[in-house]
RNA sequence: GGGCGGUUAGCUCAGUGGUAGAGCAUCGGCUUUACACGCCGGGUGUCGCAGGUUCGAAUCCUGCACCGCCCA
């Protein structure tokens, strides 16, 4: 029986309940009984499967990750005691730069691809001061070593918050299954042309010297100046530009204005020339040029910025690149081919003294040749403008031409937004941000990172005689064999001394985008590839949940990814959980320094404090750190020790439940469960679980006075058994709606009567509450409300007098609306130590109290 | 500059057309046999501003201000 009237259950009841260790004990039993296995042996139609976001190991967890993840656990919570067959794995998100950042710091090394591997290298104690480097298979050993061991602690974590995740289930974003479902998902879309790899500008850091997506992108304001620059028009005369990188002007190819400014009009398809270098560029219209803007004519240059792209492709404009991928300006030989000049020798000479540099020192450089030559008008002009930064870089993103892989996602634009609007968004305004994010798609999404630990792209290139590698014909590897690391893996028909050599072969130097696999996460927990049954079973999966700040990333990329390769949605419904600031309503982070540990928040305040806490925001809603909270969640939860206590303490004689005030309170408890159970469809925790505590807190200061001395017996067996049986339906069916959010506590007072795991038990209905007094009963609740009503205003008068709650009431009149108690009478009395209860057209209560014995 | 969310008691928030709510905090009281990690009670608000719709607006509409987030 999922509650527990009738269950043959002894009760044991502690002396004094307590939470301390609830954590630690019910963990390990639940880990022994595998309370939150997954079972496969259900259809699609039982099962409710999670994709857990994977937190990414190499930084330490904070208070917003036990803040959101405890939202998921309610709803998984919820669903299985709904009779859902929950899958719900973890996973672990150690892929990636935040990784090698990690290691670098931690060990002091350095990956240098060129070294050979050792495979007696150590780490020092220490971290070495300067770094060591190491080979890249020493860097991969290392990276994986320090996030298993980052692993393991996180893990713990969760399993003292209550996580209801099935262990068993765990991946990593750089094992081996989701390195095969990343290559395998990459290599058949290269198969449908949907990869395809383009010797193109792109965006790149020159600290890390990898290229980086749209999608990683920030924009921060920062200072800078506008330098008016004089350009010689071929015919004579000239022509003034305004702009913030003055160091580009070796790399510009054309000026550009737009084509309805008459200022400008007779200079199309003319000539200039730019200052210091000599070089004869035309001048273009195009619509993008801003009249408003400086003096409305631009230097596009090779390139600066994302709309000199734009340009250069539209306007067909030859390239001449400075900015190498460490950011140093190249050595350049002006008037070799590409680089002809009126004057290559003063070129050469103004360019020489950049060379190398990077582009900040360039820029103060060339400003001063500028000046001296007197072709910088007037001073420059400071000005505050926003610049694109990698979102983990700390200098300004270059544009770098260079070979990267590409997947389409622009002409997909109209299916991906179709696929947001299929998708059920909690809270549904979160659709915005996705749909932003998508109609501002620029180009398509650069997966490739020339960085190390990472999924390698499966591909490998011949090598012609002449010693060049063929790129345009790429040799994937078969799919059977992977997960493969073409930098140590030899394609098929080829032998490993082929390695690099003429006629042979060479592996692609990149890894994946870590969201080139992460937008697999669907497809890595469900078993895709290699567990065709549960893929069958779990695939596309119910929830996603996770932040709202990675939506134009994670979200974003695996709707496309499934879409692209299922063409369904990865899942039915997104919940998008809020963050949480600090009590100044400041982002909380790492870098403030406001961070709290959470294993010390939880053993403090107990892992279902912590969660209540975390209840009170709903879906999207930022939350603020509150540690008042918690303790209100802790209290709660010793209050639930203690009422059942109560309730358990003497559950005999028991009975029908005949009396007005049980049914009363096992109606409305009727209709609780049904608000409830909506809320928690509609994926608001945090109703259900205000509701519940409002009822129960008056459910232990109202109805379990109200009824105490019936219980104790003092009416006879009938009314304490009915009692009795009521206390027992309404702890089995609170303790249920408690227990998604306060797992401990709930688990423990189960077990002191009734079998099995509550997590197990049945959902509570509103039929079975009823069912057990035979139907709704109205009468029964006016009779509650009536009482309630009396009873506070009984209170509030002894309150005022500073009567003691047990003072004697000989006589008392009340108001004649509160005369429908009536059938509760004998309770009431009671509760009240009334000895003469009349009602009559009195306005306020009239109460004549007995004499105090004296002191 | 565009989009989204917010602005209600000292604090955190609920409240989508019908006489302003909860918890916390604060203050006063209660040796009450489940719980003092408890119980009872009191005070506290021109619901951001300005218009409009309506018999009636915290709630609907318009504009504005401020805070936050996302994107340019």
């Amino acid at each position: 029986m999922p509650h527990g009237a009738e269950d043959p259950q002894p009760i044991t009841l502690p002396d004094k309940p307590a939470l301390e260790g609830l954590e630690a004990k019910w963990n390990a039993r639940w880990q022994d009984a595998g309370t939150y296995r997954f079972d496969r042996n259900h259809s699609r139609g039982e099962i409710y499967s999670i994709d857990t976001p994977p937190p990414t190991v190499s930084g330490s967890l904070h208070v917003g990750h036990v803040f959101s993840y405890t939202h998921t656990d309610f709803i998984a919570r919820f669903q299985r005691m709904r009779g859902k067959e929950v899958f719900y794995p973890m996973g672990w998100d150690d892929n990636g730069l935040p990784t090698e950042r990690r290691v670098q710091n931690y060990y002091g090394v350095r990956c240098d691809p060129s070294l050979p591997y050792d495979a007696s290298f150590q780490p020092p104690e220490k971290p070495a001061k300067p770094a060591i480097a190491v080979s890249r298979p020493n860097f991969i050993e290392l990276c994986n070593r320090l996030t298993s061991e980052d692993e393991k602690a996180f893990e713990q974590l969760w399993r003292y918050l209550g996580l209801s995740v099935d262990w068993s289930m765990t991946y990593a974003t750089i094992d081996k299954r989701s390195q095969r479902v990343s290559q395998a998902g990459f290599l058949r879309l290269l198969k449908r042309g949907i990869a395809y790899q383009l010797e193109a500008p792109t965006l790149w850091d020159i600290d890390f010297r990898t290229a980086v997506a749209q999608a990683e992108l920030e924009d921060r304001d920062q200072p800078g100046a506008y330098h008016r620059i004089s350009f010689t028009r071929a015919g004579g005369g000239t022509v003034e530009i305004e702009t913030t990188r003055p160091e580009l002007i070796p790399a510009c190819v054309a000026l550009v204005a737009h084509p309805e400014d008459e200022r400008y009009k007779p200079l199309f398809g003319k000539k200039v020339i730019t200052p210091l270098f000599g070089v004869e560029v035309p001048v273009k219209p195009h619509p993008l040029a801003d009249p408003e803007k400086g003096s409305g004519i631009a230097m596009i240059c090779t390139f600066g910025d994302i709309t000199d792209v734009t340009w250069w492709r539209e306007l067909s404009l030859p390239v001449r690149a400075v900015i190498q991928p460490n950011g140093a300006f190249r050595p350049v030989t002006w008037g070799s081919p590409g680089w002809e000049s009126r004057d290559s020798a003063r070129a050469q000479q103004a360019y020489d003294q950049l060379a190398n540099l990077q582009p900040a020192k360039a820029r103060a450089v060339i400003v001063e040749q500028l000046r001296q030559s007197g072709e910088l008008i007037g001073e420059p002009r400071p000005i505050t403008h926003p610049v694109k930064f990698y979102e983990k870089g700390d200098r300004p993103l270059e544009i770098i031409t260079s070979r990267q892989w590409f997947i389409k996602t622009v002409e997909f634009r109209d299916a991906l937004l179709a696929r947001g609007r299929e998708l059920h968004w909690h809270p549904d305004y979160m659709r915005h941000r996705y749909e932003n994010w998508v109609n501002g798609l620029v180009g398509d999404w650069c997966v490739s990172r020339q960085r190390f630990f990472g999924v390698p792209f499966p591909v490998w290139y011949p090598i012609d005689a002449s010693g060049s590698v063929d790129y345009a014909h790429p040799m994937p590897a078969d799919e059977s064999r992977l997960p493969v690391d073409p930098s140590t893996d030899v394609p098929d028909g080829y032998t490993a001394g082929q390695r690099g050599k003429p006629n042979g072969f060479a592996g692609d130097p990149d890894i994946m985008d870590t969201w080139a696999t992460s937008s697999l996460t669907p497809q890595i927990g469900s078993g895709w590839l290699d567990d065709a049954d549960l893929f069958a079973r779990v695939f596309p999966m119910d929830l996603r949940p996770q932040g709202h700040d990675i939506i134009r990333t994670w979200l974003f990329t695996t709707v496309l990814r499934s879409h692209l390769e299922h063409h369904s949605l990865p899942w039915s419904h997104a919940a998008v959980s809020g963050f949480i600031t600090d009590p100044d309503r400041k982002k909380m982070s790492k870098s403030k320094g406001n961070v709290v540990t959470p294993m010390s928040l939880l053993q403090e305040h107990g892992s279902d404090g912590v969660r209540y806490w975390a209840a009170g925001a709903r879906p999207g809603g930022d939350a603020i750190f509150e540690p008042s909270q918690m303790k209100v969640g802790r209290r709660l939860a010793i209050k639930i020790l203690n009422a059942a206590r109560f309730a358990l303490m003497q559950a005999e004689p028991r009975g029908p439940m005949t009396e007005p005030l049980d049914r009363g309170m096992l109606t409305a408890l009727s209709a609780l469960v049904q608000a409830c159970t909506k809320d928690f469809e509609d994926y608001e925790y945090t109703g259900a679980l205000q509701k519940t505590e409002k009822f129960f807190w008056e459910f232990c200061d109202d109805y379990l006075e109200l009824v105490k001395a019936r219980r104790y017996g003092d009416f006879g067996g009938d009314g304490a058994a009915s009692a009795n049986s009521a206390m027992l339906v309404a702890l089995s069916t609170l303790l249920r709606l408690f227990a998604p959010f306060l797992p401990f506590v709930t688990e423990e007072v189960w077990s002191w009567w009734q079998r099995g795991s509550v997590h197990t038990a049945t959902w509570p209905t509103t039929e079975e509450v009823v069912a057990s007094i035979g139907g709704a009963d109205t009468n029964a609740l006016a009779v509650r409300e009536a009482t309630q009503g009396a009873l506070a205003e009984v209170r509030r008068i002894k309150s005022l007098l500073k009567k003691s709650t047990k003072a004697v009431i000989n006589r008392a009149v009340l108001p004649a609306a509160f005369a429908g108690l009536g059938p509760a009478t004998r309770d009431f009395q009671a509760a009240t130590h009334i000895r003469d209860l009349q009602f009559g057209e009195v306005a306020e209560p009239q109460l004549d109290f007995a004499e105090e014995p004296a002191a």
